[in-house]
DNA sequence: CATACGTGGTA
DNA sequence: TTACCAAGTAT
């Protein structure tokens, strides 16, 4: 089964895009905080907002030392921002449990904040060139097109996905993970949800999927990920208004988001339990902010 | 196991 | 323009 592996190492050799994260010099917390960025976020919109990240803070100890709401003013607009609470509390755990490094244990990752089965080894397997199977939904899309032929994956990721992936993988750590990256980028670049591009994929002869017919799926092949009205585009409105906020902001600045007062108030009610907000009395802010003689 | 959780590009 | 989709995790 390595056979699937090895074209695909191949093929990774020479087209691999060239990812700052990727570059052999680049250490572990550089790779974390890429990875945490990368979880669900494409990576165009990655690149800037990893850059500045790395150059503000090289170490977890940097990170550890700021205020949470640092990490979620620096996030920026990447997206579900839990991620840079969790991150910033990922770089806490570091500093506390690590000495300020990134384990090397699979159950040591596992159990940092933010960090889950894909991570864990994605960091193990690209910073430290650890064998462990690496399963994203490019992976697993990857699986399901040339294993069992299928158009796409499950919906969620099954041990049975891992123990698959597993077995695809070379033998030797270094090998394994230049094998977990390369099937990554095959997702990525050729063997795509819409629009595969099976005439350059170097495993077209050996893919079931593209010998059965390379039919894409009907319908949807997920749920319906609904975002216009939702708490979610609510909650993304208040949170911008605190991001761009100097100091902690007055409820009339938060209620000229949204119209709907019971779903704002639900909203602000739920970043204040997620921590993403604090009040200052009558107002709120990003947690750390100083409070300010100058109401905003 | 299903659901909540942001944001913006592409077809 | 609507709808899908993008290197997932926590509950």
């Amino acid at each position: 089964m390595s056979e699937l592996a090895s074209l695909t190492t191949a093929w990774y050799d020479t087209h691999a895009r060239d990812l700052p994260w990727r570059a052999p010099d680049v250490g572990a917390w550089p790779v974390l905080v890429s990875e945490f960025m990368l979880q669900q976020t494409p990576v165009v919109r990655v690149l800037p907002v990893w850059r500045e990240w790395v150059a503000r803070w090289p170490a977890p100890a940097d990170l550890a030392v700021e205020e949470s709401g640092e990490a979620i003013r620096a996030w920026g607009r990447l997206g579900y921002p839990r991620r840079a609470m969790r991150l910033h509390a990922c770089a806490t755990a570091l500093v506390e449990r690590h000495g300020g490094e990134v384990p090397r244990r699979l159950d040591q990752m596992l159990a940092l904040p933010g960090v889950g089965d894909y991570t864990a080894r994605a960091v193990l397997a690209f910073a430290y060139g650890q064998r462990h199977p690496v399963v994203d939904t490019n992976v697993r899309r990857v699986a399901a097109r040339t294993v069992t032929g299928a158009p796409d994956a499950g919906a969620a990721t099954t041990p049975a996905d891992l123990a698959l992936v597993e077995s695809l993988l070379p033998a030797a750590d270094a090998a394994a993970a230049r094998a977990s990256a390369a099937f990554m980028e095959l997702g990525a670049v050729l063997c795509t949800a819409r629009t595969p591009r099976c005439e350059s994929c170097p495993l077209r002869a050996h893919c079931k999927w593209r010998a059965s017919g390379a039919a894409l799926p009907e319908g949807p092949s997920r749920k319906p990920q609904r975002y216009a009205g939702t708490d979610r585009q609510v909650r993304g409105l208040l949170l911008a208004v605190l991001r761009h906020a100097p100091g902690p902001v007055a409820r009339p600045a938060l209620d000229v988001v949204w119209a709907d007062a019971v779903q704002r108030e639900r909203a602000l009610a739920s970043l204040l339990a997620d921590g993403l907000v604090v009040p200052h009395g009558e107002r709120y802010a990003l947690p750390g902010t100083p409070s300010s003689s100058q109401p905003v």
